[in-house]
DNA sequence: GTACATCTGGACTGATTGATCTATAATTAT
DNA sequence: ATAATTATAGATCAATCAGTCCAGATGTAC
């Protein structure tokens, strides 16, 4: 029963999501699209439905597949402190190159006018909160100090993002990750 | 000699900037731009040139205004540690709307494309960590640790503005931003 | 090998993009 | 008043936008 699809479509999202973060939703023209994709206009538009759809899909392949990355590292059996540390370092991917994180890019491009994406980045925040407040938790934190501690260096974290896109060199960036251990200590032995 | 302009360039760009901060640089056009500046084509073309050094123009408008502020905020005579409270919280503008930083957004946005923007955003974020350096050696830190935890400080307030866009409530903005006092805190006494 | 189903490239749509230009209206200095 | 100067509004430009559509190529099932 007739020809069957010639490209795996989960591949071609992954080509959308490279152009997407490369160059933002706005200045993507659909020839960038699908010429990254190696789709015709018709292909893409029976299998996606919409450029706005395939950023949706690209934006959510994105925060699942880090958020999985997250969650593998807060399993871990490594005391929960360093934990933190290495899931902070995966959300910053520091050396990930000029682009940035691609979540904090289309949240910052799209979600004031975009209210598919602002649910859904409200969701992807809020289970990312979640998981440091858990790990905090295990570190030895009261639940409300483990609340404010984790939004805190989710913060630390997505400021590093913005600022490697400042343009500030990556040692510095090190340097201010490093920095989240004053926001994992202990208040109570101190006044 | 010659018909005065019937607008201020001043007034007019403080116009182009609430567009541009509202949509974002592509997202507004030049029907945007214009209608909102109250300007034809033409005096906008005569005047300014071109969308791009009106947005370039916006960008240090905006960065300009908020730096003249920090400044002051930190020649106030209050002390040290209580003017970085208010300088951060100047930069957070945490009430400021659902729109964030229009700087965060222009760079997030344009930097990595633009090398005009890209240049001025580092001299923007270099200038304002060198004031809250001022301020942390003022409070007693050393050089190389005023220097580490200015960049933190500046982190964490810029994470704050986009989780805010990612649709945090105010008060939890706030609460991360108290948290600013842990970055803050002497280590030299403690272990 | 034939009939059917679906994918494919590329032409095409109307609308909109940033930018230019012309003809006219308005304001100045003399 | 007159002449010189410049802003203004709106028509216009080629280019590009996201999205639609059709003719034909390509594959499957029988």
């Amino acid at each position: 029963m007739g020809r069957p699809r010639q490209f795996v479509p989960a591949e071609a999202l992954r080509d959308a999501l490279a152009v997407f973060w490369e160059k933002g939703y706005q200045a993507t023209s659909l020839d960038d699209l699908t010429a990254a994709m190696h789709l015709s206009r018709s292909s893409f538009y029976a299998c996606f439905g919409s450029k706005h759809a395939v950023m949706m899909a690209a934006v959510e392949l994105y925060a699942n597949e880090l958020f999985a990355r997250l969650v593998a590292l807060a399993a871990s059996s490594i005391p929960a402190v360093e934990s933190i540390h290495a899931v902070l370092a995966a959300i910053a991917e520091v050396d990930a190159g000029p682009h940035g994180c691609f979540f904090v890019n289309s949240v910052t491009e799209l979600a004031p006018h975009d209210a598919a994406l602002a649910a859904f980045s409200q969701h992807h925040v809020a289970r990312t909160g979640a998981l440091v407040i858990g790990l905090l938790e295990r570190a030895g934190f009261s639940p409300e100090t483990a609340h404010t501690r984790a939004a805190a260096l989710l913060a630390l974290v997505m400021g590093t993002i913005t600022l490697r896109k400042a343009g500030l060199p990556v040692a510095e960036l090190q340097a201010i990750l490093s920095q989240a251990q004053l926001l994992l200590a202990d208040t109570t032995s101190a006044a």
